[in-house]
DNA sequence: CGAAAGGCTCTTTTT
DNA sequence: GAGCCTTTCG
């Protein structure tokens, strides 16, 4: 097989530069994982590099999962040899193996979000700080950031400027030794410490330097400043590194990404190939205009000329709707429309939103017509309780020092173990100046031993503490003797946890959880437990379930416009495209937010390979209250040529007076072929009446509208309405 | 000590 | 509307 057949000049090109930087800019559609895949196939194939020393970075796992599998048809045995991994995946490898070389014991824990918050609350709480005063999770994305610019607690706090930042500084530095005291890394601190790794070491950053010889990053724009410095410490020797990237589609600078990474690539690397990826294979010319003209509004860019072969395909549809339930049922019902004339089947379908949120009620819908659909990362396996628990066990039994998954389970199920003795506990092993995991153990063997010691809580909370401790113990003990699995029964069993579990009300559901868990832990049953135990947790921590997400049932794909990059459909819905949802609300003060809204909008567009809706909704309930929320501006940019809106709209256009709803277009909700006026009922002045969805109400007024009556009702509950009765099913009672 | 109820805040995106 | 926290009561 020739693997640049089938590459078009500007990709042959990419593929084969492979001598020194190369910084790949393609566009949407553009086929850039197939360049690199390509690239790496070129790599091992025709120039006879050594798959060992080839390292591929992404962002997601997903993307790290694709890669693999689009390589495997490429380069088959070669595949389990090269380096393909998230960047916090392979820190992580480097880590478990030299990081002892910095003081990282090789036992550490990954702390997720939630671990971080449980810390930063800790460290509120010592320092008398009030979480209503200062939002602990503001403080947690400061931090972050500031370790995403390899800020020390020290640097941070040099720089404070402001009461917040004031504050930011001392929970970050206390944050910090908590985590080290813990043995635990959060996520930034994985790259951040594999940088200081190198820095610090040089002869362990020469090995890695030695044994990559070519280093490609995938989705370069969402790198941050951390995640560049690896790659340039990385490739620092033989320099082959290879960035991919499109500023267009940077939507993660809330995590700190930096999309001048690229503009600093270029800087560092003054002698870089740079290659245009702008053919465009998804999308109708249609689609890809409407995306052009979207993302050529903002202002902090460089203009691409992106162009396709593809056909012009059909205008984009615009689509308002009344409230977030017709939006769905809107999409639902034209999915049903376009899989029955057989065109479509519906896994060619996506509906994209801005907030998880607004997934509740497409779902709600979805499940009404009983259509099948898939919901990415609707409630996460990884963030069940039963999981977390189980999860914590393990974690404790790796690395007693753990001290959030300590706190996590110690009192599940419960032991009598209450805030009180917790508080004194902590309190006694301070004063021993031993972690509390150490301070149970000195309390274990002192009663082992039948010495007397001095404790501040009473008998009744040492037996249940001591009780808690030989559990840990014992599973610790048990962990030099037998194998993962055998140790995930025994835990569960001796713990307490199975039966606590079962006993639950919808307690088969969770301990099919747990079970779920231990299938996963099956494949680790082989290493020595130890080093199974290692990479379980490793694995648990660093691989979201989404990622292992099963594609092949035909259902319709529920998914955020920032999940669905680097995806492609047929069909794409985006709803809610309206003021303070897309863009969103928090941005409105911030031009470069602003921008970053309209790339993941532009994002969206550019995922559809034949069809794109954009819908918005008049009325949006937010907060249990309904709003009014104007179309989206990002809409204005979208020339009118290129769209098109469904018949009932244009008949009636929304209009709106005084805040109050004046028009319902709730024809969608039943009938498609209203029933002709002369059958319905005569409504007067004063009827009563009901209606399917405002309830109760009085008849305020009648008007004749085209074939139509008009009627308005004032509804006890929701207001004043004025409703078509052909479409409104309103009853007389 | 623990369960239950009531009150509060806050809602973007995720390795 | 949900999740989190605090309060209250047994």
């Amino acid at each position: 097989m020739d693997i640049l057949e089938y590459l078009n000049p500007a990709q042959r090109q990419a593929v084969e530069a492979i001598d020194g930087p190369v910084l790949i800019l393609a566009g949407p559609g553009s086929g850039k994982t197939r360049v690199i895949t390509h690239r790496v196939a070129y790599l091992i194939k025709t120039c006879r590099v050594s798959p060992r020393r080839i390292m591929a970075v992404t962002f997601t796992n997903k993307a790290a999962k694709e890669m693999t599998e689009r390589l495997e048809k490429l380069v088959a045995g070669s595949v389990k040899d090269i380096t393909v991994g998230t960047f916090h995946a392979i820190c992580a490898k480097i880590l478990h193996i030299d990081g002892k070389a910095i003081d990282i014991d090789p036992k550490f824990v990954i702390y997720d979000d939630d671990d971080q918050m449980v810390l930063v609350k800790r460290a509120f709480e010592e320092q008398s700080l009030d979480p209503k005063q200062v939002n602990p999770s503001s403080v947690i994305t400061a931090i972050s950031h500031a370790k995403s610019k390899m800020q020390s607690p020290a640097d941070y706090t040099k720089r404070a400027r402001s009461y917040f930042e004031e504050v930011v500084g001392r929970i970050y530095e206390r944050y910090q030794r908590l985590l080290t005291e813990s043995k635990a890394l959060d996520f930034d601190d994985l790259l951040l410490k594999t940088v200081e790794l190198f820095k610090k070491q040089p002869d362990v950053l020469n090995h890695y330097q030695e044994r990559y010889l070519h280093v490609m990053v995938d989705e370069f724009q969402d790198t941050n400043m951390v995640q560049y410095e690896l790659v340039r410490l990385l490739s620092g020797k033989y320099r082959n590194i290879c960035v991919v990237g499109d500023p267009d589609q940077s939507i993660y600078s809330w995590r700190a990404a930096d999309l001048h990474n690229i503009l600093s690539f270029e800087h560092d690397f003054k002698d870089a190939k740079v290659i245009f990826l702008e053919q465009n294979y998804r999308s109708t010319k249609t689609i890809l205009e409407t995306a052009s003209h979207v993302i050529s509004a903002n202002q902090q860019r460089k203009p691409v000329k992106l162009w396709t072969e593809n056909d012009t395909g059909e205008q984009v549809m615009l689509v308002e709707a009344f409230t977030e339930q017709e939006e769905a049922q809107f999409v639902v019902r034209e999915i049903e429309r376009l899989t029955g004339q057989g065109k479509f089947k519906l896994g060619d379908f996506a509906v994209m939103f801005r907030t998880n949120a607004q997934s509740r009620v497409l779902e709600e819908v979805f499940v009404r017509y009983g259509t099948p659909y898939r919901l990415v990362a609707g409630t996460k396996f990884y963030e069940r309780r039963e999981i977390k628990d189980v999860i914590a066990y393990f974690r404790l039994i790796h690395n007693p020092q753990d001290s959030v998954s300590l706190m996590r389970v110690i009192n599940v199920p419960g032991r009598g173990i209450g805030d009180q003795t917790l508080d004194k506990l902590a309190m006694w092993a301070k004063s021993l100046g031993v972690s509390t995991y150490e301070a149970l153990k000195i309390l274990l063997e002192a009663r082992q031993n039948g010495h007397d010691l001095a404790y501040p809580f009473t008998n009744r909370a040492a037996d249940s503490l001591l009780r808690f401790t030989a559990i840990i113990e014992d599973c610790i003990k048990k962990s030099r003797e037998v194998n993962l699995i055998e140790l995930f029964d025994f835990l569960t069993e001796s713990s307490g946890y199975k039966v606590y579990t079962l006993a639950d009300q919808d307690g088969q559901e969770r301990w099919d959880n747990v079970l779920e868990l231990r299938s996963k832990a099956e494949n680790y049953a082989d290493l020595p437990t130890t080093e199974a135990l290692m990479a379980f947790l490793e694995n648990v921590a660093l691989v979201s379930d989404t990622d292992s997400l099963e594609t092949a049932a035909d259902r319709v794909t529920l998914i955020t416009l920032h999940q669905a990059k680097g995806l492609e459909f047929a069909v794409v819905f985006i709803v809610g495209v309206e003021e303070k949802l897309l863009p969103h609300i928090r941005s409105f003060d911030d031009p470069e937010q602003m921008e970053e809204e309209r790339r993941i909008f532009y994002v969206g567009i550019t995922r559809a390979k034949l069809c794109v809706y954009l819908v918005h909704s008049f009325r949006r309930n937010f907060q249990g209250q309904s709003q009014v929320n104007s179309p989206s501006r990002f809409l204005d940019d979208i020339p009118k040529h290129l769209t098109r809106t469904p018949g009932w709209q244009t008949e009636q256009p929304a209009v709106t007076t005084d805040s109050i709803y004046t028009w319902s277009r709730s024809k969608i909700e039943e009938t498609n072929t209203p029933a002709p006026a002369s059958s319905l009922p005569d409504f007067k002045d004063g009827d009563r009446v009901k209606h399917a969805q405002f309830g109760e109400g009085v008849v305020v007024t009648t008007k004749k509208s085209g074939a139509d009556i008009e009627v308005t009702v004032a509804f006890k509950n929701a207001g004043l309405k004025r409703l078509l009765l052909a479409y409104a099913k309103l009853e007389k009672i």
